[in-house]
DNA sequence: TTGAAAGCGGTACCAT
DNA sequence: ATGGTACCGCTTTCAA
């Protein structure tokens, strides 16, 4: 069994030829036994040598022979960036790459961190995908869609905040979250509200729409929104929580619940009432934040349609000419718990 | 400016061919000036026209067919499972992306999760990558390792707690922590201790081994080891916190900070003192469990050396020959906050 | 039922 | 200083 084989080094990878030679066939036919092609009839006999030498050299086929000879891929790539990819990210992705592989696709994810943009999108179309998904924290430039189209993608697919021209979006808004933790604390009588603005590299591509997103929701109401820049470390919150009197907020939305916990931690020990002095919202809905004294009130996220996704995939690649789809994936609700 | 041309779908994949005719030149020529071949001169005007013409069509080189004719990829596959990635392993890979980018190596995840052993690393193999990197969580066989150098790959590396044969393994031995952790309950004297274990799926290549661990550290203090599986949820948690007297526990390691905060506020709202009552040991040092009032003790967890190992990788693929490397990347230390 | 051969997009040797 | 061309591994007509 599998004794590892001493050999100097040099040990020659199989090849369709050396399957065809020791089943004493040609090439053709071990393509078609090994495909099971259905437009040629092999006796039987032939197919079982052909599968017995194949799996005796431990033969396996090299996709980029096939594909290049095929003319396309069916390779689904998928770019990730420097963002700490959160629970919510990772599930939709697993689900996205279970969908795409049950049609048949490879899916591949490419870390492209430290890659300017259009390094990043050259990268992407020497692999010539058929189709890529671009996560939100990636941007994709006009320009970009069109190396990657021109480089036979048949569908490039933006998740980011903002429809990219040329491409289908599936737009995650993050205004919403804004939105709806913002729309949370007016109807509970709150007006002078921060949003708490993480200094962390790499999240502006979230945190910036949020903001954007509780000024457009505070503005009609006449409520004042405060950005607050944070650090995810204890100084940084037990410092804004120290100058947190002179602010004169009554309210903050703490941009997820991690933040906020931090926060929430940093006031309490500062002598802030929560949420009497003042109300905490996070967001992403975490367990941990249930566990709080006072409960962490939070914005529930919810991407909608993995696996639908997967299929409008396949349908853009089948049918590559129709128009771009722009559609909004994420569901946002806020969640009351006792911080707010 | 990059208008999007509404070509009648088929636009077709500009080829080195297509850059040769534009620039008048054969496609020899093409290919020594886009990869600046030193071996040979070309005058300075006609670079300029390749040059020209290349970026005119929007030309990008297909990889497949490059690495097709070179008889090798310099492919890195990272293999990834359905574990939710945690940070630590996120920055680690994230690291190694980054070394092996500068070592031009091409970086790809590949997700494998629902598919058998042997169908991923068929898969796998199927791409030609020159070096595989299998994080822990994903079982690789030595027959799986075989397939893979057999089909050229030059560097296969474990992450594992286990050795593979055949591999290279870089272990990370998950037991370092169930160790530390009982480690330090032992030395605050404590005796009968339990261990957290997750019920979520895919968490018992990680559990299982720290279990071990903490079984080996206690067996010769003379201490006694009890698994308490627990599922991550308020419920699971207080149900094993209202039948904690009976346990007769005067400890317990919760698997994770998350695990740990979850089982600490049942247990404290069922009225257990900690850790006056039970010491409360978790793993990760979170940020959020210092937060907790007590404060968490907890294991730290480093990764030694991700930047290296992308040289280990980068040498292993020039040198094939050599002999497996073992290697502990992981360093636990146990960190007394107030909970133990 | 099977085989011979062309060709996918690059690269590199050998001529010129 | 350039061009012609064989070849990498695989699929797929077309012939036999």
């Amino acid at each position: 069994m599998s004794q590892l084989p001493k050999q100097p080094a040099e040990v020659s990878v199989p090849t369709s030829a050396d399957v065809a030679r020791l089943a004493g066939v040609s090439r053709a036919t071990v393509s078609y036994v090994l495909n099971n092609n259905a437009t040629v009839r092999i006796s039987e006999p032939t197919r079982h040598r052909v599968r017995e030498a194949a799996t005796q050299l431990g033969y396996v086929p090299h996709a980029a022979a096939r594909s290049l000879r095929a003319g396309h891929s069916r390779l689904v790539l998928l770019p990730s960036g420097h963002i700490p990819a959160g629970p919510l990210h990772q599930h939709f992705f697993q689900e996205l790459q279970a969908g795409l592989r049950r049609l048949d696709y490879t899916v591949v994810q490419y870390g492209s961190a430290g890659l300017a943009d259009d390094e990043a999108v050259r990268a992407w179309a020497e692999l010539r995908p058929v189709a890529v998904v671009v996560p939100p924290g990636i941007t994709l430039t006009p320009h970009g869609t069109e190396i990657l189209t021109r480089s036979g993608a048949k569908a490039v697919i933006t998740l980011g905040p903002e429809p990219v021209a040329g491409a289908h979006g599936l737009v995650m808004d993050q205004r919403q979250v804004g939105a709806s933790a913002v729309g949370h604390l007016l109807v509970r009588g709150r007006r002078r509200i921060g949003v708490v603005m993480p200094r962390e590299a790499g999240l502006t591509p979230f945190s910036e729409p949020r903001l954007a997103g509780a000024r457009q929701t505070a503005e009609p109401a006449g409520a004042h929104i405060s950005p607050l820049p944070l650090h995810y470390e204890e100084e940084s919150a037990a410092e804004l929580a120290h100058r947190w009197p002179e602010l004169g907020l009554d309210a903050v939305f703490a941009y997820n619940d991690e933040y906020a916990m931090l926060l929430m931690r940093a006031l309490q020990d500062a002598g802030v009432a929560i949420p009497g002095d003042t109300a905490v919202v996070g967001a992403d809905d975490l367990l941990l934040g249930r566990l709080l004294r006072p409960r962490l009130s939070t914005v529930r996220m919810e991407l909608a349609m993995p696996d639908p996704l997967a299929e409008t995939i396949d349908r853009l690649v089948h049918h590559p000419g129709t128009a771009p789809v722009h559609h909004d994936l994420l569901r946002t609700s806020a969640v009351h718990r006792e911080s707010s």
